[in-house]
DNA sequence: AATTGTGCCAACCGCTCTAGC
DNA sequence: CGCTAGAGCGGTTGGCACAAT
């Protein structure tokens, strides 16, 4: 067996929490900050071990906890992360405001993961049941494909939930030693579900849910905004359904240039190691190109030395000296004029732009290009496929169904 | 009214990771 | 480099509330 209870103390309270212990842990972690928390039960008069203090605070007591009924921006999130992530909470926490990965958790299980399995869909897999196995739809190099996709997304994730937690020890330090799982980071979906068209078996697994939605959003929003370059533009306009940073409290640094069908979006972190950025002709850059300055020369040098897998449709990628190099086309283009995967001329426009404008910015601490590709079919049968999925958790929560 | 079943969620358990020594 | 303490994380459980019988 693994080691004793920390709990197992003589004369160490457990169970659930009082008014009283609650207002003791509070008053001391106000007046004190938690500390150690092994030697906080003692100084705050609790008959606590340090580590059922530490969750009470981290799960209910801290102040930006969030409470109540999740809504459907924030169920259509987990759902989403959760295919791109799986049960890898504390993750999916960090693009929830001021949620806990607990209570993120429970709901998980207490909730979404029944709907969806009424629903015919396989809540680990996020596939229909029938296809569950995988026969058929994908063969192994798009897996393997897949695979990198999903490695490459979650290491983007996970870079993106450490800026959050570095941001918060920046902008507010007391918060972030009372609570480090807090999250200013949040993923806001801009979600309005297509036709009532069935749901239909995806052709690849649902690994690229945010990008489906960021194009579904990139549509809506793109008929919004003035064809070139609109100029800066407030945050509350990068409401995105991918997992690109928001920060709420506009205290970290982003900067952004245009939007829609002829702009750039850049997410520039001062300290970041992450670097997003998005081109009009519906492709994405990521970069994460760990401790080296990017320069245009070099990046353009190797994406001409990968010109060809570029173009080798549906999924290409370039990989060389250890740092990948991804092109994303994840097609931004309405329903009737999907734009097609740009020239390698147009993409280093595009790029040129993008570090013109983010070499002002200030220095790129890290970087990788990072992007994905996906062809229009696969993109727009998933997009089809989550509005579906969706579509019906919408219609099912807000009714009452029986069903769930 | 009593018993049983079910859903929900706060809290716990134990493993893993990491920083400090 | 190995050890240790502290913290983080995901899985599981206990117990309460409510519904059904």
């Amino acid at each position: 067996m693994g080691r004793s209870p920390c709990c197992d103390k003589v004369g160490l309270k457990k169970g659930p929490w009082t008014p009283e212990e609650d207002q003791k842990l509070l008053a001391y972690i106000e007046e004190y900050g938690h500390g150690s928390w092994r030697a906080l039960p003692a100084k705050a008069g609790l008959q606590r071990c340090g580590k059922s203090c530490r969750l009470r605070w981290t799960n209910y007591l801290r102040p930006d906890i969030k409470r109540g009924k999740f809504s459907l921006q924030e169920e259509q999130t987990i759902i989403q992360l959760h295919a791109l992530l799986g049960n890898r909470w504390s993750a999916i926490a960090t693009h929830l405001p001021k949620r806990t990965d607990n209570e993120i958790k429970n709901y998980w299980n207490t909730h979404l993961k029944k709907r969806l399995m009424k629903m015919g869909i396989d809540p680990v897999t996020h596939k229909p049941k029938t296809d569950a196995l995988g026969s058929g739809s994908c063969n192994p190099k798009d897996a393997a494909n897949l695979s990198h996709m999903a490695q490459w997304e979650s290491a983007r994730l996970e870079a993106e939930a450490r800026l959050v937690r570095e941001s918060n020890l920046v902008t507010n330090p007391l918060q972030h030693q009372l609570g480090s799982s807090s999250s200013s980071t949040t993923t806001q979906l801009i979600n309005k579900p297509a036709t009532g068209a069935p749901p239909r078996p995806l052709p690849l697994p649902c690994l690229d849910v945010l990008k489906a939605w960021q194009g579904a959003w990139t549509k809506r929003t793109r008929e919004n905004c003035t064809a070139s370059f609109p100029g800066m533009m407030d945050m509350d306009d990068l409401e995105s359904p991918t997992s690109t940073l928001n920060f709420p409290d506009s205290s970290f640094p982003v900067q952004t240039v245009g939007f829609g069908e002829n702009a750039v979006r850049a997410l520039e972190f001062s300290k970041s190691t992450v670097l997003t950025c998005e081109s009009s002709h519906g492709w994405k850059l990521n970069q994460q190109h760990q401790h080296q300055h990017v320069n245009m020369p070099e990046l353009k040098e190797r994406l001409d030395n990968n010109t060809a897998a570029l173009h080798d449709m549906p999924l290409s990628y370039g990989c060389t000296d250890g740092n990948a190099w991804f092109i994303d086309s994840f097609r931004t283009g309405n329903d009737q004029n999907v734009s097609p995967l740009p020239p390698i001329s147009n993409i280093m426009e595009g790029l040129a732009d993008m570090f013109a404008y983010n070499s002002t910015a200030g220095e790129q601490n890290s970087s990788v290009v990072a992007a994905e590709s996906s062809d229009n079919g696969t993109f727009e049968e998933n997009k089809s496929y989550w509005n579906s999925i969706l579509n019906n958790l919408v219609n099912t929560s807000s009714s009452g169904s029986p069903v769930f």
